[in-house]
DNA sequence: ACTGGCGGGACCGCCCGTTCGT
DNA sequence: ACGAACGGGCGGTCCCGCCAGT
């Protein structure tokens, strides 16, 4: 209605499967096939949609993406703020989270213009915030594991309410 | 010296070039090409030595599984107790820990034997240990999350001195 | 023409190449590559078209596994008239006759399910029907004895025309 | 004790298990791995004593071989005579026969010098002798039964004691 | 918008043959 | 005489991408 959705909506129905099946099994280990089955199409009809294959990947990404950098070009009062923006943003795209934080970075070689870049970049981006300019060693580790607690915390526990998982995760968070 | 180490130790030459790139970039990732190529061997030679490249897997996180097992069947008197065991084993082993909690078992269909099904099982009874019994949907988000820190802690982690993950480490878990 | 046969029917070469190749070198002696180059294709095309490779000679043989069926599943009046009907499938299904009798029993490992199985039970019950039930020594003899007579009178004359080979064989076989 | 038996004789256990071997899987089908593992031994060993593969094939068949090729260049009196010495000679050799008549005439491409080229020769020179010169396309099928005859009714009872066989065989065959 | 057909490439497993060393 | 180690090559499977049709 917005603008004209014009045959049942395919592109968003294959953007849906896509989603179930990256978070399960991966980006690597999902292949066009798998996907299409999963619609009812063919390889060909997904690829036609999605040229190469990041394609799809990076539409997923996408609103997770601008919110993140929307984050990071942000300066935040305090240590506090950021840390509850960032696990906010992660709970919000949880269901893409691992294809920011995880997949995308190993699976491709990550030749510049891919996502795969990107997602270095995010990381890193965002353990500078959180562990400020120069970090010694120990802080590294913390920021680490700070940014390990929020993506196992959120990936692993799919099938609860956002809201739990947000609201524990928001304090669990807070004590580091 | 000892006895008798024909090709100068190839096996483990092997093993540890395997090791490294199956932490940089996963176990199903990582091909017998690519490990050959390290060691300046070809697929078959390698393949020689471990078959099926489930076997590679295998022996190197053995010693760790050891510990785990080990971990897991002793009963101990606080949570405390528990979290430092299990943040000295992930440290200790953190070569392999990616394969032991994450790569396994995705990468793998989990075919009954193969050790795949073992590593769903370890983060399933770790996480039974932290949670308690019967646990509500915060303890479980709480527990993913401080397996989720232990374990990027210590994988994004792997070039600094080794004591000094340990150290900090155990104080993050400590917070929790 | 009838409807609408789109790559001027590969399908049907690959069917006919394999056939070929099949009843010359034998199943597992036959590549996927040697079919493809016969055709003028790839590896992948023909692997597309059938897949696994198993599918290609399931194909080949299932209207004369379904003959053979039905041969087993009539009772003749005469030991004659069993052997006519037995020879006269043969000399009808000569081109593969190989697969059927002898290639897939023995390539394959004959896990149940795949069709080297039923190519045992196949021999089996055909012997049976030949020497009744609970047959001596030298009734199996001559049972094998025919059964060889038949496969190799089909099997290596092949370039001879078909009613020939028919009517010769029908006399032989009644000698016996 | 003819000679001197150096170390337990390895070759000639080596020479039976493989004969076991090809006569069960057929010759292409039985790896060195295979017939070692049999033996106690490992690929090497085997290789040692029988350079190509081929080696062990064709010393397996040379007893056979100069007992057909005897039969070549003896004229028989009368057609049942031939057939009486080739049905004789077939069940003698029975544990080879598959090698000599089948096997290694498809199984190697039979670049001259192979055992498989004289395979060929063997069946064919056979034939001749069995049809006459200049046969017509009838006497050609029947030609094929009959060695399709002996081949599978020798190969298919090598279970069954070797006197019942060669009797019932030389019934069968006079038949003809 | 969607499909069938096909190519190219990579990976694992298998097998034979060979060179060492014992 | 025999074993450990290794190379080269092939076979089947899977996957992505492209092209011509419809």
């Amino acid at each position: 209605m917005t603008t004209a959705d014009h045959g049942s909506d395919t592109r968003g129905r294959i953007l849906t499967a896509a989603q179930r099946l990256f978070a399960e099994r991966g980006y690597a280990a999902t292949s066009l096939a798998d996907i299409a089955a999963e619609v009812g199409l063919t390889k060909t009809a997904v690829a036609y949609h999605f040229h190469p294959k990041g394609k799809l990947a990076a539409e997923l990404i996408a609103p997770a993406a601008d919110d993140i950098l929307r984050m990071l070009s942000t300066s935040y009062d305090t240590r506090e703020a950021l840390v509850e923006a960032m696990v906010t943003a992660a709970v919000r795209h949880r269901a893409v989270i691992r294809l920011l934080m995880d997949d995308l970075g190993s699976a491709e070689q990550a030749p510049p213009g891919t996502p795969g870049e990107l997602i270095g970049h995010f990381r890193a981006e965002i353990l500078a915030r959180l562990t400020g300019p120069d970090p010694d060693e120990r802080a590294t580790v913390r920021g680490w594991a700070l940014l390990g607690a929020v993506h196992w915390g959120v990936v692993h526990t799919m099938e609860l309410p956002e809201d739990v998982v947000l609201e524990q995760l928001l304090k669990t968070a807070a004590a580091f």
